[in-house]
DNA sequence: CTGAAAGCGCTAACAC
DNA sequence: GTGTTAGCGCTTTCAG
C-alpha cells in the first residue's frame, strides 16, 4: 500500500519496474486517490485561498484566472474568500477561514498585501502567504512590477505629443499601486521640465465613477488639462464618458490613458491607451511562488514582472 | 463523540441541556470540525463546482459571484472549472473532474447546459446538477427568464421611438438565449407590422469583436438601420464602437441596445440601454436549488426569475 | 436520548 | 527497495 502511495506522490525509493507496474495497476482500475483521506493523514490540506477586496473589478478577475491556472496545475484547490475591506474584523474573519478552512496558504491582492495586523497574524501562525503588487517589499513572497517607471514612460508619451498640462486621477489610497503611479507622473513632469500644478491632480478610488467625477472637476478648471492619465482603465473610461458628456472629443480635445490594459480598454470607444500590465500572469506566478513556499519554507521569492505601454486611439496630438 | 457530532450537525435525538452544553464547550475550546475528516467519514465532499465556458465574459463573472454566495451561506465549497467548449473531450473531462474531486453537484452555465452528452453522463453518475438558463427546461432543475418576452420588450420601446429598420445581431448560436432573442425579435417585429428582413439580421458570438464586425456589415447596407439590437452587451458595445469609426453618432444617427445589464452597460458612452437580468441572483439561485437536490433528492426545482428594461442614453428618437 | 465500536482511504514512522 | 502498523478526526451503525 505504502509502495503505491509512493508511486502516486512521486517520491524516491521505488524501482522502475514497480513503479511501472503500480501506474499500469492505476490505469487499469481507473483509481483516483481521495483527496480528503489524503488530506485527513497528511498535513497538508492542498487548499490555498484567494484573499480580495472589490469582487466586480476588471483586475481582479484576471488575476483570479492566474491564481486558478498555477492552482490546478500543481493539483491545489482554490478557495475564493471576497473580503469587505472597510470591516474591521478582517483579521478575525481571515483567521476564522484559516481554521476551518485548515488553508495551506493564501494569495492576497492590494490592498490587502499591507494590512499589517493580518500580515503579523498570518506569521505568528505559519501560514504561508504570497501578494500581488504589495506595498512593502522586504522579505516579502509574489510579484511585483516597477509601476513607478511606468507611469513615466506614459507620460513622456504624453511629452512627446506635445501635451504640456497633464492632468493625474490617483488611484485608492490604500493601494500601493497608487503612491508609484502618482510618483511616476511627477517624475515625469521632471522629465519634462514641467511644473507640479496641484490642482491638476484629483482623488480617484479605482472606480468608474469617481473617473467621472474626477474629470468633471478637472474640466471645471479655469486651465483645463489637455491630457489627463488616470491611475486605471475603469476610471479613464469614466474620464472618456464624461469628456464626451461635455461634447468634447478624444483625442482630439483631451488625450487619456489608464493602467493595466484590462478587457474595457479594448471595447470602448476610442480605445484605450494603457500600460499593459500581465495581470493574469502575475496571478499564476504568485500562485507559484506560494506553492514553492509551501512545499518547502524560504524558497519562495518575490519575482519581477514587465509592463509595456500599449498605445491605441484615446492619445493623439495636443490641440 | 457522537453526541457531539449530533449537536454539530443539527441532527435529532439530543436533549436541550446536552445540546446547550456541548455548544458552551464548542465556544470555549474553539473547537472547528475537521472538513476533510467529515468527508472521509460522511458520504459527501460538500464541493460543488461551476463549469463554464469563456471565462473572461462580464456575464459569467456575476454568476459566480453569486453562486459562491449561495456555496458560502451554506458552508459548501466552490471549485471552478473553466473548460474550452470547443474541445470534444469535454465529457471525459468533467468526468474526470467528478472522479477526483468527488463532487457532490455542479452548476451549468450555457453552453453547457445543454450538451446532451454531458448531461447523460451526469445522470447515470447520479451527480445533481443545476443549469443556469438552459435550452431545453423539461425536468430541469436550476433558474430561467422569458428572454423572449424581454426582447419583444425592448423592440416595443425601439418601435415607439419611431424605429422601422431594425437590426438584430444574433448571439453565440450554441447558446438558448440567442434563438429566444431572435424570436423575441421576430416577435417585436410582427406586433409592430413590420416585415422581417433577412439582410438585417446578421451573426455574432457574444464577443466585442463580433459586434464591432457585424455592425459594420450593417452599416455597409444600402438601406443601413436606424437601431439595432444586439444579444448582449459587449456586441452592443462593439456595435458603438463601429458606429463612431464611421464618424457617426450613438443614438442621433443609429441607437443601439444590448442584453443582460452587465457592468460594461454603465462604462461606456454613451450608456447603453439593455435588459436587466439578475445575473448574480441567478448564480444564486441556481446553487441553492443544486443544494437543495443535494440535500434531499427531487426537490430543486427550476426558478423563474424576471427581467426588466433598463433606459439608458443609447437609444433615442429615429432620425 | 446516549454512546461504543468500526471503519472512511490515505500517509508517517518505522521495520525488514 | 518494500511492507507493516498505527493513526488522522470524523460519521455510520448498532447497542443500550
Amino acid at each position: 500500500m505504502k509502495t503505491v502511495s509512493r508511486v502516486l506522490n512521486s517520491e524516491p525509493n521505488v524501482s522502475e519496474a514497480t513503479r511501472r507496474a503500480v501506474q499500469a495497476a492505476v490505469e487499469k482500475l481507473q483509481y483516483r486517490p481521495h483527496p480528503s483521506a489524503r488530506t485527513l493523514a497528511g498535513r497538508r490540506s492542498y487548499l490555498v485561498a484567494m484573499l480580495y477586496d472589490n469582487p466586480s473589478s476588471n483586475y481582479l478577475m484576471e488575476v483570479e484566472l492566474g491564481v486558478l491556472d498555477a492552482c490546478q496545475a500543481q493539483h491545489y484547490n482554490l478557495m475564493l474568500a471576497p473580503l469587505v475591506y472597510d470591516a474591521k474584523d478582517i483579521v478575525a474573519k481571515v483567521e476564522a477561514l484559516i481554521l476551518q478552512s485548515r488553508l495551506d496558504g493564501v494569495v492576497l491582492t492590494p490592498p490587502i498585501t499591507d494590512d499589517e495586523a493580518l500580515l503579523a497574524r498570518l506569521d505568528a501562525r505559519d501560514i504561508p502567504y504570497a501578494s500581488i503588487s504589495p506595498k512593502e517589499t522586504h522579505r516579502r513572497v509574489g510579484v511585483v512590477l516597477d509601476e513607478r517607471s511606468a507611469a513615466r514612460e506614459m507620460m513622456a508619451h504624453l511629452v512627446s505629443l506635445g501635451h504640456r498640462r497633464i492632468a493625474h486621477i490617483k488611484g485608492h489610497p490604500a493601494h500601493g499601486a497608487s503612491g508609484w503611479r502618482l510618483a511616476g507622473y511627477r517624475d515625469g513632469l521632471q522629465d519634462a521640465g514641467l511644473d507640479y500644478d496641484p490642482t491638476l491632480v484629483v482623488a480617484g478610488e479605482f472606480s468608474h465613477g469617481s473617473g467621472v467625477a474626477a474629470t468633471h472637476q478637472l474640466l471645471d478648471l479655469a486651465q483645463p488639462p489637455t491630457a489627463i492619465i488616470a491611475a486605471n482603465d475603469d476610471m479613464a473610461a469614466g474620464a472618456i464618458c464624461a469628456i464626451f458628456e461635455r461634447g468634447l472629443s478624444v483625442p482630439k480635445d483631451v488625450s487619456v490613458c489608464g493602467f493595466d490594459d484590462t478587457p474595457i480598454s479594448r471595447q470602448i470607444y476610442p480605445s484605450l491607451t494603457t500600460v499593459r500590465q500581465p495581470t493574469r500572469e502575475m496571478g499564476r506566478l504568485a500562485a507559484l511562488e506560494l506553492l514553492k513556499e509551501i512545499r518547502e519554507r524560504r524558497t519562495g521569492g518575490l519575482v519581477d514582472v514587465s509592463y509595456a505601454l500599449q498605445l491605441r486611439r484615446s492619445t493623439g496630438p495636443a490641440p
